[in-house]
DNA sequence: GCCGTTTTCGGCCCGACTGTTTTCAGTCG
């Protein structure tokens, strides 16, 4: 069997996909094939695994001939209906979706005309006029896709939440501030806590508009803007990212506010729900079904979000869960889990001083987290083998050990340090650091640092080889992915999930906004195994300590409670729960 | 191509904005 992930599945059906819409082909079949690649995205057991057993059409979005294609992949590697169909298009061309206003249309009109074939080709058919002239497009157009092929080289793809966090809450505030604005919302993926978002959507109700949107335009973030109607306004920021308004009146606020955030697959089912009672359901409202395909009910009154998850027979869904997939049975049911919230913390580990790369001292480490609330705070430099990060060795080590405990008699209990270390995961899975070292901290977080382009197979099998050794507390960053950076090193999580229920040893969500790993679609399999969360900043200086706003939001997107996440633990009970597996 | 509490055919979410048109197509979210 080849090594296909599920991301990878994800990839081939959706270049499918795009494929298809150049070929103009059925549109729903185009969804079908969206809506397939969502589900190897979001799909949470083994894919091998299922196909093996023959159940790949037992998943949801997936049917019979999908089935097959799915599994003709994974077991050779390849897919025949994919390469005959890649080789009916020039490589260059899928490059041209990039460019905003460009869509499958318009694509196909510029290759079957004029031969374009890549981003470069169209940019010299804009600027000599071969694309204004085409049936159906114009000077304006031709324009436009020049200034958006600038955009593009200017503000290349997404942007990380950690980025735009601070602007979006100062806009939020803003818009607060004009008079006659009722209620603000930021909606979108923001929202969501997704780790990475395209733009941002500010929602806004108010019964002044033009005042509200003339705001917006004018924001001195504003670097030029995009589209300016009555209800809708786009801007880009200096910063890069776009960011899109939308004006409503009060009682169209939770109807815009749920239709905003999205995600697409849980307005989609939403809108399903809404149909099945005999109602439609839009961004303004929801009203009576024009055709009915069901008796209607009467509709009932809503205020806000929760009214309408009501009288679509569903608990209120948070905006974390809100991603098309579990989320509308365990509404139904009654068992949506009570999110975790950053009050619940009591404390993180994972954190660096000057000792190793760090910024700030023991002292002005701990004194931060006081500052925060915190209860305790755990030191994890890093070990002697990342000499690029200045990681300590034994002598180091045991100095830094000796620190700690004497800080902490000054604390006198009210506030604790936990002595700990970053230690570093070799590349035959041993440790940097002997287990008699070890067994003199209070706890070890295991990390790889080095060796990245190894077999999957061989990757995860030095991992789990490392989290057998009893001293080891917790399983620092799997994947090692940088987000928009470096990508993920091969790793097989579902076992590495088995290995950790079966070791007891405490995953990582690293909380710092450049990792968010392990990822938040891996954590509903890690709890349903036992497998306990620990949410750390890997701050390497006292403001990173504020990561952990970023932690708990990628916590709440995995489903995961207070009773989850280790370092929701009260000093007095926490220091049990590290020692647990050294027993 | 998927799916089913009027089921194996006939549906499949829908509105705003832009640019090119003169009533609409394309794109986006």
């Amino acid at each position: 069997m080849a090594d296909i992930t599920k991301d990878q599945i994800a990839d081939v059906l959706e270049h499918i996909a795009i494929m298809l819409e150049l070929k103009s082909e059925n549109i729903f079949k185009i969804r079908a094939y969206q809506n397939a690649a969502r589900a190897m995205e979001t799909f949470s057991g083994n894919i091998q695994q299922v196909v093996g057993e023959g159940k790949v059409a037992e998943i949801d979005g997936v049917g019979k001939g999908l089935a097959e294609k799915i599994t003709e992949y994974v077991l050779t590697g390849n897919l025949a209906f994919y390469n005959i169909l890649k080789a009916e298009f020039p490589p260059g061309i899928f490059e041209m979706f990039d460019i905003s206003g460009m869509g499958p249309k318009k694509i196909q009109l510029v290759w079957q005309q004029l031969g374009i074939t890549t981003v470069a080709e169209l940019e010299a058919a804009c600027k000599d006029g071969r694309v204004a002239k085409l049936k159906g497009l114009g000077e304006k157009t031709a324009a436009n896709i020049l200034k958006a092929i600038d955009d593009r080289k200017k503000h290349a793809g997404r942007f990380r939440i950690g980025e735009i966090a601070a602007d979006a809450e100062r806009m939020l505030d803003d818009l607060r501030g004009i008079e006659d604005v009722i209620r603000v919302e930021a909606c979108g993926s923001f929202r969501r806590r997704r780790e990475t978002c395209g733009d941002l959507d500010f929602l806004v109700s108010t019964n002044a508009p033009d005042a509200v949107s003339q705001f917006f335009v004018k924001h001195e973030f504003v670097e030029s803007i995009i589209a300016q109607g009555a209800t809708k306004s786009s801007v880009r920021w200096k910063s890069g990212i776009q960011a899109d308004l939308r004006v409503v009146k009060d009682a169209e606020f939770p109807f815009a506010q749920n239709y905003f955030t999205g995600s697409k697959e849980h307005n989609i089912i939403m809108r399903q729900r809404a149909l099945a009672r005999g109602w439609t359901l839009n961004e303004y409202r929801l009203g009576p079904d024009a055709s009915p395909k069901v008796k209607p009910l009467p509709v009932p009154e809503i205020r806000q979000e929760a009214d309408l998850y009501r009288a679509l027979g569903l608990d209120y869904v948070e905006p974390e869960l809100r991603e098309g997939g579990a989320e509308f049975k365990a509404a139904e049911e009654h068992t949506l889990p009570r999110l975790i919230e950053r009050e619940n913390l009591r404390g993180t580990f994972h954190n660096h001083t000057t000792a190793s790369d760090g910024r700030n001292s023991l002292k002005e480490m701990a004194d931060a987290a006081i500052e925060l609330g915190l209860q305790y705070l755990g030191i994890a430099d890093h070990s002697k083998s990342s000499f690029q990060a200045h990681g300590l060795d034994e002598t180091r080590l045991l100095a830094q050990v000796a620190e700690i405990r004497a800080m902490n008699a000054d604390f006198g209990g009210a506030f604790r340090l936990f002595a700990g270390s970053e230690v570093d995961i070799m590349k035959d899975g041993s440790l940097d650091f002997p287990d008699e070292v070890m067994a003199q901290l209070d706890y070890v977080v295991i990390s790889v640092h080095n060796v990245f382009s190894m077999s999957e197979k061989d990757m995860t099998a030095r991992i789990i080889r490392a989290m057998e050794n009893k001293y080891v507390t917790m399983l620092g960053h799997l994947t090692g992915r940088l987000l928009l950076q470096r990508d993920a090193y091969a790793v097989d999580a579902p076992a590495i999930i088995e290995a950790a229920a079966a070791t007891g040893t405490i995953i990582e969500l690293n909380a710092n906004p450049r990792r968010l790993d392990m990822d938040w679609r891996w954590w509903p399999l890690a709890k349903e195994k036992g497998v306990k969360c620990a949410i750390n900043p890997d701050a390497h200086s006292t403001s990173q300590l504020q990561f952990l706003h970023f932690g708990v939001g990628t916590a709440r997107k995995g489903w995961l409670t207070r009773d989850d996440v280790v370092n929701c633990l009260p000093l007095g009970k926490i220091e049990a729960a590290l020692a647990a597996k050294r027993k």
